[in-house]
DNA sequence: CCTACCGATCGGTAGG
DNA sequence: CCTACCGATCGGTAGG
């Protein structure tokens, strides 16, 4: 099969629309028709790229993942390494929720509520993202304190659990309440937790306004 | 209208059954249809206790609700003032996760992925509901606070946050990962954070099996 | 990538 | 509380 360069850009047009559908009606509320609808496509054309929703949702978390890493794990490593670099991940993460990079928030927080509790192929990619997340904190942890920057003591496991809690906690609140007060209150626990005093970068790019 | 207990009884039995089926369905997968099956009736026997799937769904979160103020408030508050109330109150919280009192975890973690970037009664509803939750922690923190049993400088609303985001973590990760070490990663972060030494209460009950 | 179609299920209603 | 039905949409397929 011949995988033409326009039919590559149609493909990760489609996948960036599902992506952003996605957190606001879900993965299985997300339909072939609605997204072959906001893509200008007809539902025969979305089949063409996928076999069947399972897979439209695989490559769809793929792609999530994909932003992922360019809006949050790329853009706090350019830190310089240690107890920095660490909060520059946190705070490229609270940044990425606030500029509405997904329109519903974090793309993995949606997708965990959905399938925690149905075992699966999707479920098990969303788990697989996660866990090399939990994992890049637990990293950036172990490196600020090789570098005397957090107490030896800290277990960096679980300073990467309460670390996730707390970026967490922010997008839901923030989600639920319309209230950017919330990324203070994570920030604070953060710099507490980390014995830090930085500040927080301000969003370069302005808020996307909520779909109506 | 005259509502027999009868029907009163019918209509409990259907929205336990609707709380539950939402924490693994979500309150939109969940279907009228299904829902009927599931409680061994008709669709248009739904109809008559419901009459549209808002008011159905509105419903169920109010019978959440009050398996939740059964499970963990009432519960927690058992416990004598103070910051042992506190602790019991988030104990009492894990214990209904881990119990899996819901099927899917917390109905309002599921509920308010869901619905948070989807304005409309059921967005409200969830909402007041986890502003309630918030409140209690507050209030709880204020009180043993007043004890003397907390720092006079903490923030008892900071406070809150960072329990309701340790909660949540322990929650959803338990649920991706089936794994309860995360309740002793939640334990350890709410003690860290009271500077307590309490140990958690083992659940009495058997957790439930997964449904296959 | 399209049109045209499949059976199944959706939320909801009529009438009893 | 039931049966019987409505139009719309679901995921998916055939054929081009």
């Amino acid at each position: 099969m011949v995988i033409t360069r326009a039919g590559e850009r149609t493909r990760d047009a489609i996948l960036l629309q599902a992506a952003q559908l996605a957190t606001v009606e879900g993965l299985d509320g997300l339909s072939i028709g609605q997204l072959a609808h906001a893509s200008g496509m007809s539902k025969g054309g979305l089949y063409a790229h996928f076999g069947s929703k399972e897979e439209l949702q695989l490559a769809t978390v793929e792609t999530a993942r994909g932003i992922f890493v360019t809006e949050v794990v790329r853009t706090g490593l350019a830190a310089p390494r240690g107890l920095r670099r660490l909060l520059a991940v946190c705070d490229a993460f609270l940044s990425h929720i606030e500029r509405r990079v997904f329109p519903g928030g974090c793309f993995f927080v949606v997708a965990m509520a959905e399938v925690g509790a149905r075992p699966g192929p999707v479920r098990a990619a969303v788990a697989a993202q996660q866990r090399q997340w939990l994992d890049l904190l637990e990293r950036l942890a172990g490196e600020a304190q090789a570098l005397g920057e957090l107490p030896a003591e800290l277990d960096p496991a679980q300073l990467a659990f309460e670390l996730e809690a707390l970026l967490v906690a922010a997008n839901s609140l923030f989600l639920l309440f319309d209230d950017q007060a919330v990324f203070e209150r994570a920030w604070s626990g953060i710099k507490h937790r980390l014995g830090a005093t930085a500040a927080r970068r301000r969003p370069i790019t302005k808020p996307r306004p909520r779909a109506g």
